[in-house]
Formats: structure tokens, sequence, C-alpha cells
DNA sequence: TCTTCGATTGTCT
DNA sequence: GACAATCGAAGAA
């Protein structure tokens, strides 16, 4: 089943922890690739001084404030896009920033757009799996929720509690704290040798 | 295995 | 004009 909107209406570290385990789909003309979402940070309104809307609302992060379960996909330095999904109220800017997951079908086009790298390697990083994936800035906006939507999150597996994990979030070393130590990534680990069984 | 560093461009001040 | 929610190559150990 594909997520409703109300997941995403919610607190977003609350998303972000939930999301894991969840499957991202991404389909391309026919072509479909998905894996589970393995790692998320999330940013949460103006007062985080590590969110895109810490300086109010712009031209380029005007979509956080938007409509929850929609995507809010970026371009940053100078060559790579970045993956999120937009939580909370309409008109408070939150997002789960998507950091890695876990390939589980489609392995033919995520090995295209990563040519010459090993499998555990193609979608471990937040720019990584949006060039597997091809998710680019015509994505930005799109609806996550919607079942004919080209990208989509869909229920998944099962992550036991006790392998969640939690940190301060990543690359945003100029933050000031407390922002900068803020528990807000959650990420797990799904064995290598694991395989979707259906 | 670890650390350092260059790439490269949209966005905001 | 500065900088960015990063990656991957190269070199050292």
């Amino acid at each position: 089943m594909i997520l409703s909107r109300n997941f995403y209406k919610r607190p977003v570290q609350t998303v972000a922890r939930e999301l894991l385990g969840k499957r991202l789909v991404r389909q391309i003309e026919g072509n479909f690739a998905a894996g589970y979402i393995v790692e998320a940070e999330s940013y949460d309104g103006e007062q985080d001084q590590a969110c895109h809307a810490r300086c109010g609302r712009t031209h380029r992060n005007a979509m956080m404030y938007g409509e929850a379960g929609r995507a809010y996909v970026y371009f940053t330095y100078g060559m790579h896009w970045m993956l999120n999904c937009v939580c909370g109220n309409d008109g408070y800017p939150a997002a789960v920033l998507i950091r890695a997951i876990h390939p589980v079908e489609g392995f033919d086009l995520m090995s295209k757009n990563r040519p010459g790298i090993k499998e555990s390697l193609w979608c471990d990083g937040p720019a990584k799996l949006t060039k597997a994936l091809e998710i680019t800035g015509e994505l930005n906006g799109i609806d996550l929720c919607d079942p004919i939507s080209p990208l989509k999150i869909e229920d998944g597996i099962d992550i036991p509690v006790n392998t969640i994990q939690t940190s301060a979030r990543i690359g945003i070393q100029s933050t000031p704290e407390p922002w900068l130590s803020m528990p807000w990534r959650f990420f797990t680990i799904i064995p290598e040798n694991f395989k979707e069984q259906v």
C-alpha cells in the first residue's frame, strides 16, 4: 500500500524514523526500481538552523512550506540532487532527507546509472540514490501519495525498533548548536544478502 | 583503511 | 561573490 498523506502530516522526526524500511519506488517509462529506506534525516522549521528554511521562504525552498507528502528535490554542490519528503502542516517548513536506500528491484536500471560501482555502493548516499534512480529537479513537487506518480513511497518491511540508531545530522558543519547536535538522523542496517521475499 | 581535496553551478546576500 | 543537507579519486600509511 502506498503511504497516505496523513503519514507525512505528523512531527517530522516521527516521519523520519518511520520511513525506515519503507519502499521507495521510481517508475520511468515502464521501467521501475525500488529500494527500502535505511537512512533519513529530519529538518524542522525556520528555527532549525540546519534547515533550508532558516532564512525564511525563498523560491528554492518554497516546496517545504507546501503540502505534506510531496517531494522537495534540490540541487547542491554544483552537481548533486537531494531527495526530501515534505512533512507537517501546510505552511510549516519541514522535510525528511532520504540519505540511503537498500536496492531490492530494478537492478538493471540502477546498474546502468551507477556503472562500474559495487551494488552495495549504488544508493548509500543522498546524491548516490538520486543518481541511481534518475531523480532530478524535474520531480520537485511530485506527489508521493499518488499511485500513478513516477516517484512514490509504499509500505515496506518492519524494522525492529532495537535496530534503529540515531545520530547528529551529517554535512551541516557550519550549523550552530543546539541544531548541530540534534539526534535527527535515523538509520538502520539491512543485511547485505537481504532480498525481498514476494 | 584513512584523509585530503578538487569538481562545478544554482541560489542567496 | 561566497557557499552549499556531497562524491569519488588519489595518495599516504
